[in-house]
DNA sequence: AAACAATATTTGTATATACAAATGTATGTT
DNA sequence: AACATACATTTGTATATACAAATATTGTTT
C-alpha cells in the first residue's frame, strides 16, 4: 500500500501525520474485507462482536453493560443493537429477576450455529488481510501496536 | 496497550484476530483523539481531510469526483458534506462553467486560516497519539503497514 | 437532429452512531 | 416511610454514512 499513491499526492508528507493516515488507509481497507465477509449473514461487525461476547460467556447471560464493557468498539446504543440480534433469533433477552433494572442477554442455539459460520468466513478474511505477513512480523505489528 | 485486558478477556486470542482487533482498538483511539482536537472548529476528519485537499489544489478548484478520490476514507456523499463546508465560509461552490455538470470548489480565506489553526491542532494530537514512539519505531510501523 | 449512453452531481431513504434526556428500579439517609 | 441519589436501560433527536434512484448535462451513434 503506497500512502501517497492513494491519497494521490506527490509531496512529502512528515512521518507523524503520514503514519496517522497511513493507519486509517489500512483501517479502512481491513473493515471493508471483514465487513464483505459477515455480509452474508446480515451482521454488523458490532453484531458479531456481541455474540462472540456472549459465546464467551458460557451459558452465563450477559447484561448491557457488561457488553458495552467488552466490545472493542464502544457504542452508545448497545439496547438497539441487541434488538437486532433478538429480531435474527441469535440471542434471548429477559428481565434479570434479582434486580429488575438489568436485562439478561443470553445467545441462542442458532446464534451459535450462525456465529460458528462467521468464525469461519472472518477466518478466511484474515488470510486475506494479512497475506503479506509472517508470524515475525505479525508479532511485530503488535509489539509496535502496543505502544499505543 | 494491553489487548487482552480492554476487552476483558483471560483467553489467549489467535495472533491474526488478535491483530485485527488491536488494530480496531488503537484506530478508535487515534480517531476519538483526533476528533476531539478538531472539536473546538466544529469540523469533521472527513471535512478537515477536504479542506486540506483543496489547499492542495493552490487556488485551482477541485471538483466532487476529485475530492472524493483523494479522501482517505471515502464516503458515498461527497455534495452533503461541502454543505457543510459551505455552511461554514470555508469553501465557495460555482457551477463549472466549460462543464455544466461539473461542480467547482474552492477553499476560502477564511478556511484557509481555520485550516491552518487546524493543522497545529492536530500535530498536538500527533504529539499525544505517538508519544511512545521514536522516528525509528515509526519509520518500522510505516514499513509494516506498506504491507497491507 | 433524435436517440442513446456516459458522466457528474444531487436527492431520497434506510440504517448507524453519538449524545442527552427520560424511565424505571434499587439503595441509602433522615 | 419519604426523600434524594445512584444505577441500568430505553427513548428521542440530530447527525453521519451507505446505497439506490433521479436529475441534468455532455458526448456519441445512426
Amino acid at each position: 500500500m503506497n500512502v501517497e499513491e492513494i491519497i494521490k499526492t506527490t509531496k512529502k508528507i512528515p512521518l507523524e501525520p503520514r503514519t496517522a493516515i497511513h493507519m486509517e488507509l489500512v483501517n479502512n481497507k481491513v473493515n471493508e474485507i471483514m465487513t464483505a465477509a459477515l455480509k452474508p449473514f446480515e451482521v454488523s461487525m458490532q453484531q458479531f462482536n456481541v455474540l462472540r461476547i456472549l459465546r464467551g460467556q458460557q451459558g452465563k447471560p450477559a447484561n448491557l453493560s457488561t457488553l458495552n464493557e467488552r466490545m472493542v468498539t464502544k457504542m452508545s446504543n448497545t439496547t438497539r443493537l441487541v434488538d437486532k440480534l433478538l429480531a435474527k433469533g441469535f440471542v434471548n433477552r429477559t428481565v434479570c429477576p434479582s434486580n429488575r433494572r438489568k436485562v439478561e442477554i443470553i445467545i441462542t442455539e442458532t446464534g451459535l450455529k450462525a456465529l460458528d459460520q462467521m468464525d469461519k468466513a472472518l477466518s478466511e478474511a484474515h488470510k486475506v488481510i494479512f497475506k503479506n505477513f509472517d508470524n515475525k512480523e505479525l508479532e511485530q505489528l503488535n509489539t509496535l501496536l502496543d505502544k499505543f
